[in-house]
RNA sequence: GGACCUAUAGCCAAGUGGUAAGGCGUGGGACUGCAACUCCCUGAUCGUUGGUUCAAAUCCGACUAGGUCCUCCA
């Protein structure tokens, strides 16, 4: 399997540490707000990594962390905690918000039909994890305590910058506006592995440390999490683009130096969902959720179809029009997949052929375009319709599409079919009128009636 | 100021040196009481411009446009 490789900036051969367990980490939501369909791009992308492996023959184990704490609006300590700010706006506590949002997220992932990490861990729930790193880091050098708080000096390492290219000369100091220089740091680059004094007193969360009651910083969550569930080699690192720096950069600087060795071979970041005006970004205020998606009548499995469609590395456009687009393929592509025939024989050389191809659509960087397309020709193709439905249902197992579910066998079966008599008895009167209404009433239910020479059949929109 | 990404038909998009996959839409046809569904047919020389090469959407340079990052973000 090939993937591309922040680290090395290439394609590179997958090559696990054991390839009977693939550790993979994947950061999480910091669970202030709801997610926004361009988190969920993300989540996507991780899905279908998860998923390949498997279908590629590599089981694996998955942790995700939750950020429920520690993850401020600014890193230099003069920011307001996202949690805490989330808290205020719904005048709530910040655990009755870490809650209702965790429980949001989980609702957006079954709707994608993204699988639930096996380990998902709350930031909260390891702070003696992050406690024994940043002791260590303090006793072998790599921090030091400042101001009241524990920041990491990056100027031990040769290498801070391996995951990105910049150069430390180039860096703007509060590029971004509204960043406030931490005078407490040593040196520009150095990030805060525990708070203390945070401007902000008003912290809801809080616990006893060696270096004061204060909580912790947000790059040292994931170390921790990811150290304490997967121990001290990890194979894949994931996580949005936008992580890449500063937060990876900094999980790597800390883990490294607190393990004294390589702590993680892949890092595998997914691309952004843009609006048209750029980057979704839950901090501009306006954005768009997977839930107001479903009010306006959209189906999210049309979503994760339109974003299967593109690479995990390229920056995606959302517009309606192009989700419409890909409601429309979808449909269709679901329809075509039903009318296959359910009986017959698997031819198993063919089986085996597309099944060869398709492993080598999701194994070149996860290309689900051409897994996509290797669907629609097999679809075409003279193979066996049980053949077909044999790959479809394996296939899904990647893809997630529900593309062998039948949807809405709650409907009442014998009504409908009543009608759709009632409407043969009119047409054969004449009486189009009649007729034509009985189509609309059942079509305004999303029943579609579909007349052909043996008569007439529906489908459910 | 620095680092970087993207640019392929109306829309989404694959493609990384040998003369452009696929999907949606459009138009035409078959089917239909009319439709819908389905089926068949239907379109681009790859942002602009130099260069390398027998050969470039694919490599190099410049330019243009859009976007990202440089301590909020998936």
């Amino acid at each position: 399997m090939k993937l591309f490789n922040t680290l090395t900036k290439e394609v590179e051969e997958f090559i696990p540490n054991d390839k009977t367990c693939i550790k993979m980490y994947t950061c999480g939501p910091t669970v202030y707000h709801y997610a926004h369909i361009g988190n969920l791009r993300t989540y996507i992308f991780e899905d279908i990594l998860e998923k390949s492996l498997n279908y590629l023959g590599y089981p694996v184990k998955r942790v995700m962390n939750i950020t429920d704490v520690g993850h401020l609006a600014s890193d230099s300590d003069t920011g307001e905690d996202k949690m805490l700010s989330g808290a205020k706006r719904e005048k709530k506590s910040v655990l009755e918000i870490a809650e209702f949002y965790t429980e949001a997220f989980k609702k957006d992932f079954a709707s994608l039909n993204i699988k639930w990490p096996d380990t998902v861990s709350k930031a909260t729930d390891n702070i003696l994890e992050y406690i024994k790193i940043i002791t260590k880091l303090i006793d072998t050098g790599y921090a030091y305590q400042s101001g009241g708080n524990v920041y990491f000096d990056t100027s031990k390492l040769e290498d801070y910058y391996k995951l990105t290219n910049h150069k430390i000369d180039d860096m703007v100091v509060g590029a971004r506006e509204g960043v406030e220089e931490d005078r407490a740091k040593k040196n520009q680059a150095d990030f805060a592995l525990w708070f203390t004094k945070s401007k902000f007193d008003s912290q809801e969360l809080k616990w006893d440390s060696p270096w004061g009651v204060g909580y912790p910083g947000w790059h040292i969550e994931c170390s921790g999490i990811s150290m304490k569930f997967l121990g001290e080699y990890l194979d894949i690192h994931c996580g949005g683009v936008d992580n890449i720096f500063p937060h990876h950069t900094n999980e790597i600087a800390q883990s490294e130096a607190y393990l004294g060795h390589k702590w993680c071979n892949y890092w595998i970041h997914g691309e952004h969902l843009n609006d048209a005006s750029g980057k979704m970004s839950k901090s501009k205020g306006d954005f768009l959720t997977l839930s107001l998606l479903q009010e306006k009548g959209y189906n999210p499995l049309a979503y994760r179809f339109m974003c299967l469609n593109t690479s995990y590395r390229k920056v995606l456009v959302f517009t309606y029009e192009s989700l419409d687009n890909a409601t429309n393929a979808y449909q269709k592509l679901k329809s075509k997949i039903k009318s296959l025939q359910s009986t017959g024989e698997v031819d198993a050389s063919k089986y085996q052929e597309y099944d060869l191809k398709f492993k080598e659509c999701i194994g070149d960087d996860l290309n689900t375009s051409n897994a996509l397309t290797l669907l629609y020709d097999l679809l075409k193709s003279d193979i066996t319709d049980a053949t077909k439905r044999a790959l479809i249902t394996s296939w899904d197992k990647v893809f997630s599409l529900d593309l062998l579910k039948e949807e809405n066998e709650k409907l009442d079966k014998e009504w409908i079919e009543q009608k759709i008599e009632e409407r043969k008895i009119a047409k054969e009167n004449k009486d189009y009128n009649r007729a034509d209404a009985i189509r609309n009433e059942l079509e305004e239910m999303g029943i579609l009636l579909k007349d052909t020479r043996e008569g007439t059949t529906y489908t459910l929109r």
